[in-house]
DNA sequence: TGATGGATTACA
DNA sequence: GTAATCCATCAA
């Protein structure tokens, strides 16, 4: 069965869950991360910028299954990036953690990312994962089990403070859609990237 | 089977 | 500004 209590209802549309999941909590690893950040990425031909625009593939195969569950993709060679997916089985969505404020166990997210300002520990898909110490093995868990080692849980949520505009790093046709959300004022937002816009010799 | 480039980050 | 550094995906 799914959660008792849902952060949100994440079986619907993903552009309505992401700006809702803004002051959510994610708990992983000891450490609980306040959401300031997220991105929304639709499915099979809706979103060119989504993992599963082309598709089913072993890859994008869990955002077609059942809201609640954790995207984790490995990119660049070194990074893991977070996800939560969206929407009815047989839809793809998934909602990108973008950034985050620590706001329980500052110490063990300092432990795994060294040398940076607090601000910075959840700064950045792949900052916010390695702070959460989320990597394959934390692949398809469900966030709104409470036994689960990976959790979602409900947190203060202030509307008002919603902003949206482009997602970072997608470039071409996905890159016109307001996709991104953040809270307004959050020093934890990630500083906003262009995608850069793939060259053909 | 080989080529390509990525929902990024750290550092010069 | 650019190196780092795997692997999913695609073309053949």
């Amino acid at each position: 069965m799914g959660a008792v209590h849902p952060v949100v209802n994440l079986d619907r549309p993903v552009l309505e869950v992401a700006p809702t999941l803004l002051g959510a909590f994610v708990e992983a690893g000891g450490v609980r991360v306040r959401l300031t950040e997220v991105e929304a990425y639709a499915g099979e031909g809706e979103d060119p910028g989504s993992h599963a625009h082309r598709g089913r593939t072993p890859r994008s195969d869990i955002m077609f299954g059942p809201a609640g569950r954790l995207y984790v993709y490995f990119t660049y060679g070194m990074h893991w990036c977070a996800n939560v997916v969206t929407g009815p089985v047989g839809e793809a969505s998934a909602v990108l953690l973008r950034a985050g404020e620590v706001v329980a166990g500052l110490d063990t997210a300092r432990e795994r990312r060294p040398r940076v300002r607090d601000r910075d520990l959840c700064r950045g898909p792949a900052r916010l994962a390695t702070a959460l110490a989320l990597d394959r093995e934390a692949l398809g868990l469900d966030l709104l089990d409470p036994s689960s080692p990976v959790r979602l849980l409900p947190g203060p949520h202030d509307a008002a403070l919603v902003r949206t505009g482009p997602r970072v790093g997608v470039a071409g046709e996905g890159a016109a859609t307001p996709w991104r959300f953040w809270l307004d004022g959050e020093p934890t937002v990630s500083p906003y990237r262009p995608g850069v816009p793939r060259v053909r010799p």
